[in-house]
DNA sequence: ACAATAGTCAACCATCTGGTTAAGTAAACA
DNA sequence: TGTTTACTTAACCAGATGGTTGACTATTGT
């Protein structure tokens, strides 16, 4: 099994582990955005929005841009592919659980 | 954009967040394991790691059955599918970048 | 019966997290 | 110049997290 680097697995599935910050990202595939510009779940203050926001930038995957004073962010989502490869190697393993699963039932059918 | 189960990626992603516990899951697809038998990046204690082993199971990636005095851990990764198909979303935007900065440079190229 | 083993529970602790309000800075506009 | 706008920073707060130690239960082995 691949030895991914940790300390980025961290920050980017803690990252991801947020409903406001997945909205975020969400939102971020349709286009950059201004920070006040950012929907959220719940009703949020600009700092708390902010603070997402970093967090979201110290994984890696957004990246602000400021021009003037409004600040414009995009979405980075390369470090993704690092969680995405380090969950695909789970992939055998329960898919190899849900063919067992499914020759049990198939026995059971006879 | 799928309308994924927030709170079971919440629980499943802030689960991979952390290393031991990433540690535990990738022991678990060598075969299953009592909680004493579980190996961890860290010297802990036992109370630790079964905390660990808890937000596993919360998160549905780990079952345990006691037999006698001893736990049977064994992985059941089935929830990492839809943490899996969260982040396959976000493959065809990185992947689109990635075309254009390969495009990028290749027009630098000529 | 006794002792060792495997796990659990409870209490405690420091630090991190996710939110707030209040105040400050810097750009854009009238 | 003065005011609004967009963001930032700092201070604070409650609750979650990740670890500990100590005491307890239940099974297994002698």
């Amino acid at each position: 099994m691949v030895n991914y680097s940790t300390p980025q697995l961290d920050s980017v599935f803690s990252a991801l582990a947020d409903p406001t910050r997945r909205a975020i990202l969400a939102q971020l595939t349709q286009g950059e955005s201004s920070i006040s510009e950012l929907e959220t779940p719940q009703k949020m203050s600009l700092p708390g929005l902010m603070k997402h926001v970093n967090v979201l930038e110290q994984a890696g995957l957004v990246e602000r841009e400021k021009k003037g004073r409004v600040v414009r962010c995009r979405l980075a989502a390369e470090p993704l592919k690092n969680a995405a490869g380090w969950i695909e190697d789970y992939r055998r393993f329960w898919e190899q659980n849900l063919d067992s699963l499914a020759d049990y039932l198939a026995r059971q059918k006879d």
